[in-house]
DNA sequence: GTGAAAGCGCTAACAT
DNA sequence: ATGTTAGCGCTTTCAC
């Protein structure tokens, strides 16, 4: 087994398929990434030199010679937030099976360190990037526009650099507002946690809708910049009775705030809806299981990642074939019984 | 701005930096890997280089030439479970501000898969693999066995191929169960989803305990194969009662499950604790806020996740200098509400 | 402490 | 349909 390199992980490369196969290396090369333009002959015998060496191809040297890596990058705000676990779990569903690897980013709900891993993503040559807002630094956004790669930006609808899946978040939140006031609730707060740009518009967008109908009152509206957790819901919502012991509902910006809300108000014996009603975001798996079952505005988490990878594969694939670059994938309000 | 290259997007190389420096191109190249070992002078004209052309290495050329990667891989059975985004949490944490990749693969709580995410990022060279379990196929033990790279098994402890970071899964299950026991419940029952051999050796640890006290009772075992979901621990709650409607107790295999079963006994009126104990595993935040709040097995999932990615990284940094190669951070039995 | 030469394993750009 | 040649941008090796 004699091998000219240096010190020789023996693994095989694309030249030892080629010389067991009899043809060679570029044609093996072809044979792994575009089969139908191989002879019948030629594949056949390349195939079986592959799965007799055990011939795995080394991503490494393949970038390096493409300029083009088998990354994806999908940038988050955050890992533990329920939301983009779904985003992800429709990401990493649709990236199975194909030649690419999913290299998820944790920008924290900074834009800076969003800049910093769009800086390094980038570097890292990516086969595509998919990222969870629209809200970059001006660098940031520069980087985007002149990437080599395609670009979706998700979650929202909007001025996208590439393309895009998402929905309509105000209207979402304007759709959860008006169905409070449909119900007859007249006195209704808004609790919401970790205040990146999308709380804070959505926020703006409760503010529309309860001011159009003269229900809006800034004493009902309780924001905090932590994280948010079902533990900081119940806080909010106690601070939020404190200072207007009369709402009768409240609009939560997330489920997490929806829960810790709603088990705050059986603590303190307050009777869901008929006492405060409770409309929940996103509406993730456990809203629909509480007791009682939480209102929310239901939100396409799962669908955007799958969207998107898919959109990302298909321009990478084939550049400009994408012709529907903007996708709005709505979203649902579910009345359920706490409203 | 000559470039030679063919096509040329034109991003500075290390040459360029080289030469704009007036230093060797290797030079350049330890001035980043090992600042140490370069004079001042070099460096500080280096450095300056670097600054001014916005230089950023390419790691798929330095992959291919050191033929190690600066990715660390890690295989996890689930993106959705909220056991795993902790431990996500702590290891991106970890991997913060080094120059490692985290790549995160997803097998599904299927050894097979597992086996092929193995050999799929083994052959991307990784500089570290972090895998969830202790329940390779023998092919995919056998492919951690020889690879090049150190490996850091979390969850539990046991039988590790390289390093490992858990805790005794199986005394945590006891702990529970003897702690219902201790509260004076004489019909414990047990409900699990997702019966991958985990969730098997933690059912194993309950009937010993039982047994033991000769309160093993199988009609108070529910399990199902489906994915662990708050929807899932209600209607296993209401087979179990409907089996076994004097059951006294039920332990949970985890927190999803725990808060199902607790709606489930809400919507059925049946008092917790007096009527019914209910006692969780892992202890995520939602636990603690509940009405009434959960009594929960609490286990280090963060801690695993930052020790993981700190031993491996101490490991990459200087092969051998772990000497604690097996971790036990153990886990604690709070005692809330609930039971 | 620094450099020159020689690849790492693959693919792009031409041939044929 | 297949092959040849020449790199991709870095690090290793060995010499100075």
């Amino acid at each position: 087994m004699a091998r000219k390199s240096r010190a020789g992980s023996n693994r095989p490369t694309l030249a030892d398929v080629a010389s067991a196969a009899g043809v060679s290396a570029i044609t093996v090369s072809r044979t792994i990434r575009s089969p139908g333009i191989v002879s019948e002959k030629a594949r056949r015998k390349v195939q079986e030199a592959i799965a007799r060496l055990g011939y795995t191809p080394d991503p490494a040297a393949s970038a390096l010679a493409s300029r083009s890596s088998s990354t994806i990058g999908l940038l988050v705000p955050s890992l533990t937030n329920n939301v983009f676990s779904d985003v992800l779990r429709g990401v990493y569903d649709g990236a199975q099976g194909t030649r690419f690897f999913v290299q998820i980013g944790n920008y924290r709900y900074s834009a800076l360190e969003e800049e910093g891993l769009i800086r390094t993503f980038l570097s890292q040559r990516p086969a595509g990037l998919i990222v969870s807002s629209m809200d970059q630094t001006p660098e940031g956004r520069r980087l985007l526009q002149a990437a080599p790669c395609p670009i979706v930006q998700i979650m929202e609808t909007g001025d996208a650099i590439d393309m895009s899946v998402g929905f309509d978040q105000l209207a979402a939140v304007r759709a959860g507002a008006r169905h409070l006031r449909d119900r007859g609730y007249r006195r209704p707060g808004f609790i919401s946690a970790r205040m990146d740009p999308r709380a804070q518009r959505r926020l703006g967008a409760f503010r529309d809708v309860t001011a159009a109908c003269g229900q809006l009152d800034e004493a009902r509206i309780l924001t905090t910049p932590q994280p948010s957790s079902v533990g900081i819901g119940g806080h909010l919502l106690e601070q939020l009775l404190a200072r207007a012991p009369d709402t009768d509902a409240v609009m939560c910006n997330n489920d997490d705030l929806a829960v810790g809300a709603l088990m705050e108000a059986a603590r303190r014996h307050i009777k869901v809806p008929d006492q405060l009603a409770i409309c929940s975001y996103n509406d993730i798996e456990m809203a629909r299981h509480m007791v009682p079952a939480l209102s929310a505005v239901a939100t396409p988490r799962r669908e955007i990642g799958s969207r998107a990878i898919a959109m990302l594969l298909d321009e990478i694939g084939a550049p400009g074939s994408v012709t529907e670059r903007h996708v709005d994938l709505g979203f649902e309000m579910i009345a359920r019984e706490s409203t």
